[in-house]
DNA sequence: TTGAAAGCGCTAACAT
DNA sequence: ATGTTAGCGCTTTCAA
């Protein structure tokens, strides 16, 4: 604790008991042969003179960080929030820390947080955003960075990812308004370039054609987010002139769902006898809002848990996972039993 | 690109430009004179190499690091995610990068994670945590490690704290109910060892000696989250049997708020018809569910931002900031606007 | 079982 | 305007 500034080195130690600063460096990391004593008294030494080991230094000559990039649109997007819960905690468990960095929607944001997170030697990257263009992501792969993409297959680049099964879960959506009797299907769905929205628009499409009773399906589009999706339905609405002919919507995502429904309920529309109203995600708020939201929910934390175990291993063995988790139908109040 | 692993040095690039390290390392990291044509050259021959400077390495160096820690309960909860988004944010534009660690409401998880920060020699520490115990932030004090409290006021120990007006808040809440012609006030609060539940019930109790109509409030206390308030307030009302005798319910949060609707509504009564419900925060959804919840507004984002800047603050100077961001009150469906 | 020496990639003095 | 040298704190051969 004599030093003028900053923590106490393994050379202090090394001064303070007489020992190298070698065998010190061996007592405190652990690997290596040190007798018991000698140990037991370096332990005891470097406690007294407040020493904390220098990820930096160590980091530097053994290139190793033990950093995990993590980037995202926007940590406080509720499904997000989880994805990057199961990640941290994932994380932690292995030893690992994590960085995390919001793009805001940007796709240079986006660039710059890549080029950041590489200038710190994170030992790979978990990547939520991918705006649009997956260059970033060949790049990554060509660097020999390993990555791993949440919540889409990039089928053309050999990389890992970790998505729901969106296929499945649009099927499971709009089997369920079929089996109980609606047969007009209104898909307020995301905009097309996005992989989840496709697939969950061909699962729905798919349940459609097996059915063969009649029952139709329109899909319209709207950007992500509560605001978009409110305005995207109020002028669909609007130009409808408030009415609404479909007995039934299936959302894109939950916060879909909470803005339709909102139009709905302030248009006179009862949920769910006068429409039937399925999400996606289900994410936490969905059970506690009023009606309670019937969704396909797929296991964020489990997502985000899945995706760091996908990262070790590609860093350690090199091995490319792409993995697709199971979605299920979650049945509450936001859609009628059965019609008739 | 001729090495075996990892990316070019500065010394891979001297070697190309026939310039020395040092020359190089002025010209790409931009402090010092280099002559623009030399410059010019070097920043050609390092993007061709692929070039990617090592953090890692200059941290050693410089003793900065440009890292910033991030302790919190659970970045999934709506409240944290915001504030985490509003230092990511600010980190950001001021060239700082965020390393998040959750403690998942475990005191043990906090100190541990305390400890990595330090030993990857963050620059700081933004901790929205605190369980119970403020001897871990003593010890940073004494340890001088940069560090400031969000959400909470530590006026026993000197350092920074960010944190919204609780007092006025609970003050502004209990006024709105009272104003409107309400008696009977019960405040589902949190437990009393946070700064925030104590000063929210002080404010309430403010507002009821200054308006000395014959009022009254009673208190009762849960832990925190929508599970555990959802519990509470069912027992409350299990032991009463059924029987509110209030006319109004301020909550310590939105999501204590969203659980005691939800059970007034499954026992019959109407919000705000019988019952005027407030909450606290204002988080995202609050605007979003049904009926959309009066409650006392904090700016959870500039909560996180101004964090930062304390941070900095006293990282470059020294010195000591302690910040209560005004709150303010949200009128919206969930109470009513006048009682007789 | 311990120590000496070299070096990870970078920057800061100091010299030229 | 550029180069030389030393060293941040740690680990890793290689010796002893």
């Amino acid at each position: 604790m004599v030093k003028r500034k900053g923590f106490a080195t393994i050379k202090d130690v090394a001064n303070a008991s007489g020992f190298s600063i070698n065998t010190v460096s061996r007592a405190l990391s652990g690997r290596g042969y040190v007798k018991k004593e000698t140990k037991e008294k370096i332990m005891r030494i470097a406690e007294e003179l407040g020493y904390s080991r220098n990820c930096t230094a160590s980091a530097l000559r053994t290139r190793k960080t033990h950093l995990v990039g993590v980037v995202v649109v926007d940590n406080s997007n509720p499904f997000y929030a989880e994805v990057i819960k199961g990640i941290e905690f994932e994380a932690r468990r292995q030893g690992y820390t994590i960085i995390l960095m919001n793009t805001d929607r940007s796709y240079r944001n986006e660039q710059m947080a890549i080029n950041t997170l590489i200038q710190r030697r994170v030992e790979g990257l978990i990547i939520t955003a991918v705006q649009s263009k997956i260059d970033d992501i060949v790049e990554l792969v060509e660097k020999r960075i390993p990555n791993v993409i949440v919540g889409a297959r990039i089928d053309n680049v050999n990389t890992n990812y970790v998505c729901s099964d969106d296929y499945y879960g649009g099927y499971l959506a709009a089997k369920h308004l079929l089996d109980t009797g609606h047969k007009n299907i209104l898909f307020l769905n995301a905009v097309r370039y996005k992989y989840a929205a496709r697939a969950r628009e061909e699962g729905i499409r798919k349940a459609l054609r097996e059915s063969s009773n009649g029952a139709i399906v329109d899909v319209i589009y709207s950007n992500e987010g509560y605001e978009n999706a409110y305005e995207t339905f109020e002028a669909y609405l609007k130009k409808k002139k408030g009415l609404f002919t479909y007995d039934s919507i299936i959302c894109y995502n939950d916060v879909y769902a909470f803005a339709v429904i909102r139009i709905l309920k302030a248009n006179g529309y009862k949920i769910p006898e006068d429409v039937s109203v399925v999400g996606f995600d289900d994410i936490y708020f969905s059970s506690i809002v009023d009606p309670p939201l019937t969704t396909i929910r797929t296991d964020k934390v489990k997502l985000g848990a899945e995706a760091f175990r996908c990262l070790i291993k590609n860093i350690e063995s090199g091995s490319i996972s792409q993995i697709i988790l199971p979605v299920e139908l979650v049945l509450r109040g936001s859609t009628k039993r059965r019609i008739l």
